[in-house]
DNA sequence: CTCGAGGCTTGCAAAATGCAAGTATGTATA
DNA sequence: TATACATACTTGCATTTTGCAAGCCTCGAG
């Protein structure tokens, strides 16, 4: 018999999700990280206007969840930029299924379009 | 011309529904609902024990936000029950899309079965 | 040798959360 | 009549998270 908990709140799928992404911005990077943003300035300059701290720790916290990935782009001086793993990949549907929800609920809401890439 | 914005942080439709349901306990009441769980004491009682206070104002802000309804069933002594308006009712496909990646990426996690009505 | 860009970190006030206990209304039981 | 119990919350307070502004570090160009 075995009855320590392997989870933090429970073992419902929608707990853990939310354990992980259950904030007002966590889902705004990776909304930003699929329409191609990919560095720390593109990330604050969206309309939102996220803090840096908040930024820095989102991105940390998401990269340990195993979401994101963090590459040198450039050498002297080092840059960085951000990319989604598979597994964030995997979240389109996700936030597909909220765009189509929230495009009903909040009319003149729009969807971002892609961004160009530099 | 009008440069007043009409919404809280920008006009994206995910931003919008992060407003509202973006935290660590507004979804759980949805689930529940969805589940079919009605009363009070019947969302405090879940896994996750929600905290009353935290309950009772998630409560009041799904009512404000027209995805739940507050109804009396019972006077003498009046007792209440929370139901999914249409609007909650189409919070569904999103569960679903998260109970999906969910199960995927969180092993042993088990989706929740419909509770049994009194 | 100063300036600017990029990518963060720090400090602190304000808001949200977690926990335990208490309240209000009415029924049932001794 | 007194006691207990059930439902649906509310209150107080400590802890945690957030928001905002400013600062820091590396490097390259002028």
């Amino acid at each position: 018999m075995n009855n320590k908990m392997p989870f933090k709140r429970s073992c419902c799928p929608i707990t853990n999700v939310l354990d992980t992404l259950g904030d007002k911005w966590t889902l705004l990077v990776i909304r930003d990280l699929v329409l191609g943003k990919r560095r720390y300035q593109e990330f604050t300059s969206s309309p939102e206007r996220i803090a840096s701290n908040i930024l820095a720790d989102r991105l940390k916290k998401l990269e340990a969840a195993g979401l994101v990935t963090r590459r040198v782009y450039q050498r002297n001086p080092v840059r960085y930029e951000y990319l989604l793993t598979e597994k964030g990949e995997g979240l389109k549907p996700v936030l597909e299924a909220i765009i189509v929800w929230g495009q009903k609920h909040y009319p003149g809401t729009k969807r971002f379009p892609r961004v160009e890439q530099r």
